[in-house]
DNA sequence: CTCTGATTTAAACATGCGTTTAAATTAAAC
DNA sequence: GTTTAATTTAAACGCATGTTTAAATCAGAG
């Protein structure tokens, strides 16, 4: 029984890399298989259809992250009032913990994030909150409490507007770096690009709404 | 000679509305040719290739919003120091004016603007830098003018944190305000979703640098 | 009117895609 | 060792895409 899962998991991992680097619809079965040096029918096999495969590249990081991520939130509530930057930052943990769980896991998760919510046209947002809503709720309510000067319509913007800054830094990551690095002559890694953009997003989602 | 201009003109409408709602790989000529009511030829005739016609369609608004967003630039910054609230309420009125050009212009050309990077990987980056560079950098250089606690490096993170969230909001407008109207019951068009993201976008680039 | 170049048209082309099929192979159960 | 089910394989299918072709049509100039 050691063929299935490998071949499985072969797939996986090299449609994950592949659907990071080129996005979804850039990046052909036959491209896939032939990476994992598997046959062309075993996607349709294992998975059933390219959708589902997606899904399951997804799914194999979201199962990992998700809970852990909820875990970090409880803990820094638990220890009395958290800051936006300390909700935000709580993320970091649960983020990096993924490169343990494969090479360049982090960058490549974060990358499919991004990929997933452009190029699938809301479906990822409803897989995501039919699967992990509880989740994301409590992520939710626990960043309007530490921003109770925000109305509700008002957050749920800027929330957007967070999301959008994450999603398109993240897919576009290996591209600014290396500009970054070009032009300022400084190294950075995915972590470097998370520590940066927490304080940017915090100060965002916390500023008041203007009056005039 | 009515016709040749007509058709060009056919096809680029039709292009840029389907561009904007489906994205580019997802937008077949086919279905441009249909809706135009223009002979499948014709766009190979006229442009020479679907990449042309996708750089004609984003040329036919940058060249007119560019030169204008430099103009109201240059206006507000004659009277006195602007703040970053004011240079980004300085696009305002020049995507605004797209609408006099086409119904939906502003709408249509910020979710083009979205679809484009995110599917062009670097393409439309290296497009617009080199076509219309001497318009960003004045915009750049009074951003940071306006903020000069920042680091030149991390005003390079920051500009593309705000690029980052302006292009997936705008791409994804549509679907945000369909959601936001039916969960707060509030209209929203394009206008008042820009004056929402401005404060945002302003308080992300001049919150000051992390000493930790 | 006639000729010439520009434009439009219908058809075909070549290619790449996701998926399906049926036979070959492998591994596990008895 | 034989049987049975799971997996792998090579091939083909059907379809959609961007592009090209060559003939038909059109408009303007002489």
């Amino acid at each position: 029984m050691a063929s299935r899962s490998d071949t499985k998991t072969r797939i996986l991992d090299a449609a994950e890399k592949l659907f990071a680097e080129r996005g979804f619809s850039e990046t052909s079965l036959r491209l896939i298989t032939s990476k994992a040096e598997v046959n062309l029918a075993s996607v349709n096999y294992h998975f059933g259809s390219k959708k589902e495969l997606i899904r399951a590249v997804l799914a194999r990081y979201l199962d990992r992250f998700m809970p852990e991520a909820s875990d970090e939130l409880m803990l820094i509530k638990a220890s009395g009032d958290p800051s936006l930057n300390d909700i935000f930052s709580s993320l970091v943990k649960p983020l990096l913990e993924l490169n343990k769980f494969k090479v360049d896991g982090t960058s490549t998760f974060l990358q499919l994030l991004g990929r997933g919510y452009i190029e699938s046209q809301g479906h990822l947002r409803w897989f995501i909150t039919t699967h992990y809503g509880e989740h994301l709720n409590k992520f939710v309510k626990a960043v309007a409490e530490s921003a109770p000067h925000i109305p509700p319509a008002e957050m749920f913007w800027r929330l957007h507007f967070t999301l959008g800054t994450v999603v398109f830094t993240m897919a576009s990551a290996d591209a600014l770096t290396e500009i970054a690095q070009a032009d300022f002559n400084e190294h950075y890694d995915i972590e470097a690009v998370i520590r940066k953009v927490i304080p940017y997003l915090a100060a965002g989602v916390a500023v008041p709404v203007s009056t005039q």
